[in-house]
DNA sequence: GAGTTGGTTAGTCATATAGCTAAGTATTGC
DNA sequence: GCAATACTTAGCTATATGACTAACCAACTC
């Protein structure tokens, strides 16, 4: 559970692999097409796929030599639920402390 | 922009960071009261904290000799706002897929 | 004003991350 | 079958991260 959302995390900690979550929302790519346009070697690239592959994020299969990856629908909303659990909360809380305000204003008055 | 995304996620992959998040919605809290229950040495938490602030996801304030850290609404905002927009994005690529699905299965029979 | 409490700073260590080059493997195309 | 393409593996380096101890400072409390 905890380990999950680590990984996920940390794995859209970095430009490079929020920049191909983006490209991969417009459909299922080859490795080199989506290398294009990131100015790093291809063995760091690929490691930058393998950290997004683990965290379950994407996924990828072979076929002859080339390899396709595709986002994987479920990992992204697993980190979408935390957000809304807790933002949910958290907003919860910031109209109580705007009533209060509010509260406060008029009494003052 | 890219920066602040980047110290954002990173902030929240890490399960001390997160829960330390979670207590915070409760309400503001200091130091010391935040630390009781998480098995670490203070010094250790404290980069916890740290790093929390840094991201924007905190503040805190020192009053005597306590400090009191605060949730800060508007950086959870940002991060959901991505999650939101990329989400929707690949939720609409998914329904195009349902679609034709569903379509490839009627023909077919 | 001496001790306790609450936090801070400094310094060390181990592991992880992000980058590179160089060399290797496996398909595909001529 | 030889060359080009598309990765893949191995190995290196530098910096960042997460943990610790030890020592320190500042502010309450007796």
């Amino acid at each position: 559970m905890t380990n999950q959302l680590d990984s996920f995390f940390s794995a859209l900690a970095d430009p490079t692999r929020r920049a191909v979550v983006e490209q991969l929302i417009q459909g299922p790519a080859a490795v080199s097409a989506l290398h294009d346009g990131h100015d790093m070697a291809l063995p760091t690239f690929l490691r930058h796929l393998k950290v997004l592959e683990d965290s379950g994020l994407v996924t990828s299969t072979k076929k002859g030599r080339v390899r396709t990856v595709e986002m994987q629908p479920k990992a992204l909303r697993a980190g979408a639920d935390w957000f809304e659990a807790h933002k949910s909360m958290w907003e919860g809380r910031i109209d109580r402390l705007a009533r209060l305000a509010d509260h406060l204003e008029r009494t003052r008055t």
